[in-house]
DNA sequence: CTTGACCCTCTAGTTGCTAGAAGGTCCATC
DNA sequence: GATGGACCTTCTAGCAACTAGAGGGTCAAG
């Protein structure tokens, strides 16, 4: 027995960024596991846990939305099925990530254009930005 | 009296490219006047309705939230007042746009060396993206 | 034995809408 | 004048993905 690995909530968020509300939230929708509990009522992690909330966060972390995590994490609990369909996942994310910079750059076009409308130093009433802004 | 400016808050909707749930929902926070009502308690809308909600569109279109919104129209209405504050409004969204975009950006990178890593194929257990979202 | 850091549950708030229930109004058609 | 359908009214709850707070319990150090 040589376990260093029963970790507080605290430790297990200082262990993978998250904060303890998350890990709780987490649980709650079944992201996560219930994990055991110590004689006082604290959830108590292990290592598995730690593999897991790294792996949620990993995937948050480039942008997928909860359910997918929770789709990824049910296909990696079944190691004999073709791995196809994560795969295809994450090509689709990368589409719609595209897809979001494309909008941000025209966005960024059209605040640019706006932006040089008026620097400034005139009455509400003439700012050019305000009228460009109201047809 | 030639007013045709009678608008009931679909036609107002239809107007300005809202939905009559967003209408009532901006009159709710206060970013919308409460309009008059007719015998029948409809919202009646005129010109000066379609000219502020068409502001609010184009502000929100461009990206920026309600409680900016809510600063430019206040600031709007005081025509005598210097444009700085609007002005610097617009640069500011103007570089948290690009502060998005750079995210992105490197978030797509990360993505696509993911997806590269796999091309479906095999089981889940030798799945190289699985892999990867898991240290 | 008390202090302070941590933990527990439960509830409500955030942003910007969107959807539904349960009902009222308007207007055209029969 | 009755009926139908499109529209309107209010109120309430829901979405994502957390975050924050109240009101308490636990634990280890000093
Ligand atoms: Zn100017
Ligand atoms: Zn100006
Ligand atoms: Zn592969
Ligand atoms: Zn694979």
């Amino acid at each position: 027995m040589e376990g260093k690995s029963e970790l507080t909530i605290g430790a297990l968020g200082k262990a993978t960024g998250t904060k303890p509300e998350t890990i709780r939230f987490y649980e709650q929708i079944g992201i996560l596991p219930e994990p055991a509990r110590t004689a006082g009522n604290y959830r108590s992690y292990g290592a598995e846990h730690v593999r897991r909330l790294s792996f949620v966060r990993r995937v948050r972390d480039l942008g997928f939305p909860l359910e997918t995590v929770r789709s990824m994490l049910a296909l990696a609990d079944q190691p004999d099925r073709p791995c196809g369909e994560v795969d295809a996942l994450v090509l689709q994310q990368l589409h719609e990530v595209d897809r979001k910079i494309a909008d941000l750059q025209r966005l960024r076009e059209e605040l640019d254009r706006l932006a040089h409308q008026c620097r400034g130093g005139h009455r509400m009433a003439e700012c050019r930005i305000i009228e460009a802004l109201s047809p």
